[in-house]
RNA sequence: GCGCCCGUAGCUCAGCUGGAUAGAGCGUUGGCCUCCGGAGCCAAAGGUCACAGGUUCGAAUCCUGUCGGGCGCACCA
């Protein structure tokens, strides 16, 4: 890591300045012609040294050692800003370790291997999953794969709540549509669910149970509807999210903490913080201790624990189990329950910040300026296999993650369609399949191009060195988006990538001097060294939000290969 | 009433662990374009960073308040 020499030269030449320990704050200028690096130590130093910023910086150049340093100049601007030119030499190392790593080319170390749970989705089994869920799903597992590109144990988790209020509501709901479907003139329930999906439920109850449950509103049939109901629609969540690609390692249950007994034990271990005490008949722990607004009822006067308890036995299990770092990744609704868990937990003896919480604002759906808002089988809302079947798995996915977590998200089906530039999916996927013509051009294999015995220092264009550059700041892109959970930071950074690619690529097309191939052995041999590592970049900032892209644009080059320029973004699946 | 999130260019949004003239895409305008696979490429115009204070050498970024929008405020989950 240049950055990190550059960091220990500054630091060795502060020292011998008399400053030990400063803060040496090192990035990257937004203006270019601030050099690749800039540091403001000199202003930072500016009042405890009692000396002009400027001055002092001019002292630190002048005790610069470029070479130790990794940069090719440095030099004094502003009010006493230094900038850094990172050294040719760096450049075109860095580009061949690019290709070196291929694959792996971002992963890091930071996490140590450090085991992180992730728990995402987690939808009640009451319906298909919506395009909430979608935006959910998608996050949640593109956070768990930054993580795991930065060095992390990823556990991706689902707590399926299977146990309370709202899957009675499904119960009665399938049990009324079950009676209707008999003939039988009963009321549908008032807070039941209406989608189209309750009926086909019913319809299958009655197939495959016959009317044995005609008339019946006793415990027993609606145990029947129950479970009938919460087999089919499981299933069908499962379906929709392996056709999403999103897959578990674990799905927990929250039946299994009561009869696990972890429910009751949570309550005698509350109970022995002090911190619960009794009014109206009902259990209440004084989470006010710990910032939340106002204290919890824990057990209800009916003697039945409220949602809170199951919820802070869940996750002291998480901790138990090993995930001392714990991230939740939920709808921005549900913010609510945020701090009474984190005081529950507290109160147990687990640190303030845990779980860490990513929470995601709504979804609409625009089509033709218009929102979208129902679907044939969901009724009431745009389920998440509507979208995906109808746009195609990565487009879908990619425009979940385009926004960060807490905006809002309008996501356009015509855009998405769309097979232009101005679909960010299609042309960070375009500017791969462009370095695949190129080697197809070159009669060459690009996975087997590599940079021993290249040339690369012919690559002095600025089109191409800037190109370098923005390849070599993939890793550190990966790990600051992981850190913020903050895929929408990879999505930008591909476009821009793209975006310098179709550049240099088009350069190419005026100025033969910048063609890849056709322009001397040596050059083409170094251009395509470059080619490669922009494809490394793409795919694996792809795969990494869990775009399987590369395969489909693989599939692309074998249909260019024949058919001409079509490029298909999306194949049908099944 | 209380809490959380948001309010940045005509539109959709980045930037918000404070830094040097506020960025991108789309749209608009003006030039190119038989080119190594696309209606693409280049460039320009366009913003009191909701508003008012404060902290700081320096604030879109931190603090306080106001206005506007979304979402929550159950012995529901």
């Amino acid at each position: 890591m240049p950055v990190e020499k550059l960091r220990r030269e500054i630091a060795r030449v502060l020292s011998g300045m008399g400053v030990e320990d400063a803060e040496v704050g090192l990035d990257r200028p937004r203006n270019p012609e601030h050099g690749d690096w800039a540091s403001n130590v000199a202003l930072t130093l500016a009042r405890p040294l009692g000396r002009p910023p400027r001055q002092i910086a001019e002292e630190i150049v002048g005790r610069i050692d470029r070479e130790a340093a990794g940069v090719s100049a440095t030099e004094v601007a502003g009010p006493g800003f230094i900038n850094f030119r990172l050294s040719g030499d760096y450049l075109y190392r860095g580009l061949a370790g690019i290709v070196a790593g291929d694959g792996d080319y971002g992963r890091s170390q930071a996490g140590a291997g450090r085991p992180v749970n992730v728990e995402f989705v987690s939808a009640n089994p009451t319906g298909p999953l919506h395009i909430g869920h979608g935006r959910q799903a998608a996050l949640g597992d593109a956070v768990a794969e930054l993580l795991a590109w930065a060095g992390w144990k990823v556990h991706r988790e689902y707590y399926y709540n299977d146990a309370g209020e709202q899957i009675m509501r499904l119960a009665r709901s399938v049990w009324a549509r079950y009676q209707q479907h008999l003939g039988e003139a009963v009321e549908f329930p008032d807070d039941g669910y209406h989608g189209g999906y309750v009926r086909e439920i019913a319809a299958q109850v009655a197939a495959e149970q016959g009317d044995r449950w005609r008339g019946d509103a006793g415990d027993e049939a609606l145990d029947a509807m129950r479970v009938f109901a919460v087999r089919v629609l499981r299933e069908e969540q499962n379906r929709d999210l392996d056709d999403f690609r999103v897959h578990f390692d674990e799905y927990f249950l929250e039946s299994s903490l009561y009869t696990g007994g972890r429910v009751e034990e949570t309550i005698s271990r509350l109970r022995g913080t002090g911190l619960v005490y009794e009014k109206d008949g009902a259990l209440w722990l004084r989470t006010t201790e710990f910032g939340d607004d106002k204290d919890r009822v824990m057990v209800k006067s009916t003697g039945h624990p409220t949602y809170f308890l199951p919820d802070v036995a869940y996750h002291v299990g998480k901790w138990e189990r090993g995930f001392h770092r714990a991230i939740n990744v939920q709808g921005a609704d549900h913010h609510g329950t945020v701090a009474r868990v984190r005081a529950g937990l507290q109160a147990l003896g687990l640190p303030a910040g845990y779980p860490e919480y990513v929470l995601h604002q709504m979804v609409l759906v625009m089509r033709g300026g218009e929102d979208v808002k129902f679907s044939k089988r969901a009724g009431d809302y745009v389920t998440l296999r509507d979208l995906f079947e109808e746009v195609g798995v990565d487009v879908t996915r990619y425009f979940f993650l385009m926004r960060r977590p807490e905006s809002q998200l309008t996501f356009d089906l015509d855009l998405a369609l769309e097979q232009s530039d101005r679909n960010p999916v299609y042309k960070v996927q375009y500017a791969h399949a462009r370095m695949a013509a190129i080697f197809r051009r070159a009669g060459v294999d690009g996975a087997a191009v590599s940079a021993e015995g290249a040339d690369l220092a012919l690559l002095v264009h600025p089109s191409e060195t800037e190109l370098v550059k923005l390849l070599l700041r993939f890793p550190e892109t990966v790990d600051a988006a992981a850190e913020a959970h903050a895929p929408h930071a990879v999505t930008e950074y591909l476009e821009e990538v793209a975006g310098a690619v179709n550049s240099w690529y088009h350069a190419g097309n005026r100025d033969p001097q910048l063609r890849v191939l056709g322009v001397g052995e040596e050059l083409s041999r170094a251009r395509l060294v470059l080619a490669r590592a922009i494809q490394v970049v793409l795919r694996n900032g792809l795969a990494l939000l869990g775009i399987t892209a590369p395969e489909r644009m693989e599939r692309a080059e074998a249909d260019a290969a024949s058919e001409g320029p079509e490029v298909v973004l999306q194949s049908p699946e099944s």
